[in-house]
DNA sequence: TGCTGTCATCGAAACGTTTTTACTTCTGTT
DNA sequence: AACAGAAGTAAAAACGTTTCGATGACAGCA
């Protein structure tokens, strides 16, 4: 039904070959040839065909893009975003991206399919994403980029969040409006960000010459999301004598804070002040809208792309880390401390 | 680098064709080779490379998962949850999605690649998406189900949802709590989802023998978010004496009309009930608890790719129209009305 | 024993490209 | 006028599968 290269080079008077180099503008080709064979693409709305090429050049012109099933039906649509944001960019660079979500236990056998069929070019892993199956796709040398993700003891190019910068700006911001005692709200403590968002509150106060009551810091293993932050906060507030900041390792949790306290009887920003972490839709809604950091999640997606692409065109390091900044976004949930 | 079928054949002392008898278990071969070929395949982790087969079947082994990119973004991941149940189908099928989104005006020079490239077999529209681009697939006779969406005059499978039962469930519900005097707020109505929810709510009411106030509709075009309901609420407000009960045409558009409520110092469900539609993630966390109408969206995503499959398999009709029931979930949004 | 039919396996063609090598034709130089 | 080199084009091989027609072995039957 379509038409394959021959048609076309039947109907322009020249041979295949001639063909595929104008259409991949390889090699010389005299303009006048190049004319009529454009026409002639042109005249039967030629194309080629995917499998063909890729056969022959052993690339299929994909990337996988993986990510854990549950970050991915999250409520927020933090993960996704960063999807898009991939997704757009591949487009200029005209690959396709493959989605697949794998889930926490990731078994060899039930490996993404486009991996076993030589299906992509390269590989993104987005957020928490088991070990293993780094390992796995390294092993049939497919070039790797981590999102939000960082695996300590490996050599794997990785699109970071400026975590340290963003808890630094947010604790700076506080001091100056005249916070001295802090509370934290952490969770999923086994994500390499959460950690360093963790650390990097500690770093900054120290450096600031305070120090945190250990009562006033809060975190769960497991989870990250609105409930974590809802029970976190219950947990704190009985000691809210001793901080008047609270400082949420992300925006679902610091959701959570707000209304634990709200539900309690406290205001915010009067009685404290609250602070999230990564600018999600939510955060603005919210009353009071959410004082944060807001992390460009699209970009990184199309950054993380971009990487790909360098390190197939040998124009990129293997290993490269590469760090997004961020940027303090001042709301309503943060004001002068109560008196 | 890796094994081909040559590879495999020479292994196990067979000829080629007779490893892609045993690989694609066609055709009979004796236990005894079979036997022989497993084992070889096994040793060298053989798999078919898609491209390769893909060539000579003319078939690709992926299906395009085209959605509007504002549907994508959203902050709530209905859709998301959709493409979800479709992936998860789609891997016990053996068949691969390709995500792509449009944007709201097509363009056909800027059609997704994998359509030019014949690069699936089949593909899902989820969505209000251009009437345009679904004739352009369809000139390409490819199968086609549209999800959440159909085109009244074109013959595509579609899979929708159950509008007008959810809307009698919640209203006759409404009406049992003793509720008379209703309102409803409607958005995006050029997207036949909901236009569809609205008559079938003026239909259940008049079935009732009651009628609805004009003061008491509020329905914008474009949008049919947190902030249109919101909006919407407030226009509502002033005759707020003409009604005790508000039927919202999604739950986003619920959430901001019990905000809108609220900020008025009306209190949910004491002075009205209000319900949604979808039961997304938020409905379960507002204050009050949503009452609205649970919708399965993975379930949906994955009965689209069944139909899709069965269509490739000419085991199921190319216009089949598939109604998914729902359910009314009853939560603390609606109550009985204030006397 | 010779014939027919079934069953298992094989060899070769085909799918639609890209890429490499080879062949013309032209241009300019001596 | 002869020739070298460049430029443009063509022919053919290769990529890794599936599929179809051919072949051989073997059993059953006359």
């Amino acid at each position: 039904m379509t038409a394959t290269i021959r048609d076309v080079a039947r109907l322009a008077g020249v041979a295949v070959s001639t063909v595929s180099l104008v259409v991949n503008n390889k090699g010389r080709v005299s303009k006048k040839t190049e004319a009529k064979v454009k026409q002639a693409v042109e005249q039967l709305d030629y194309h080629p065909q995917r499998s063909a090429r890729g056969l022959v050049t052993q690339r299929s012109g994909n990337f996988g893009f993986i990510l854990s099933t549950d970050h991915f039906s999250q409520a927020e649509p933090f993960y996704t975003k960063i999807f898009l944001g991939t997704e757009f960019e591949a487009r200029s660079f005209d690959y396709y991206i493959l989605l697949t979500t794998i889930d926490k236990h990731f078994n060899a056998d039930r490996a993404p399919r486009f991996l076993l069929e030589r299906n992509v070019d390269g590989v993104i892993l987005v957020g928490t994403v088991p070990h293993k199956i780094v390992d796995y796709i390294a092993m049939r040398d497919l070039p790797i980029v981590l999102v939000d993700y960082d695996l300590p003891d490996t050599k794997h190019s990785a699109v970071l969040i400026d975590n340290v910068g963003g808890i630094r700006a947010i604790v700076h911001h506080l001091i100056k409006l005249g916070h001295c005692r802090f509370a934290f709200i952490g969770g999923d403590m086994k994500h390499p960000g959460m950690s360093q968002r963790f650390n990097a509150f500690q770093q900054t106060l120290a450096d600031a010459g305070l120090c945190v009551d250990n009562d006033c810091v809060a975190a769960e293993e497991e989870m990250s999301g609105i409930e974590t932050g809802y029970t976190l906060m219950q947990k704190l507030l009985p000691h809210h004598n001793k901080f008047t900041a609270v400082v949420a390792a992300n925006d679902a949790m610091a959701v959570g804070a707000v209304r634990a306290c709200q539900g309690n009887g406290f205001h915010v920003p009067n009685d404290f002040s609250i602070t999230g972490f990564d600018d999600v839709e939510s955060a603005q809604n919210l009353h009071p809208a959410l004082t944060t950091v807001h992390v460009p999640k699209e970009k990184m997606g199309a950054i993380a792309l971009r990487q790909l692409v360098d390190m197939i065109k040998n124009t990129a390091e293997y290993g490269t880390k590469i760090t997004i900044p961020v940027r303090l976004i001042i709301r309503e949930s943060s004001n002068q401390p109560r008196s």
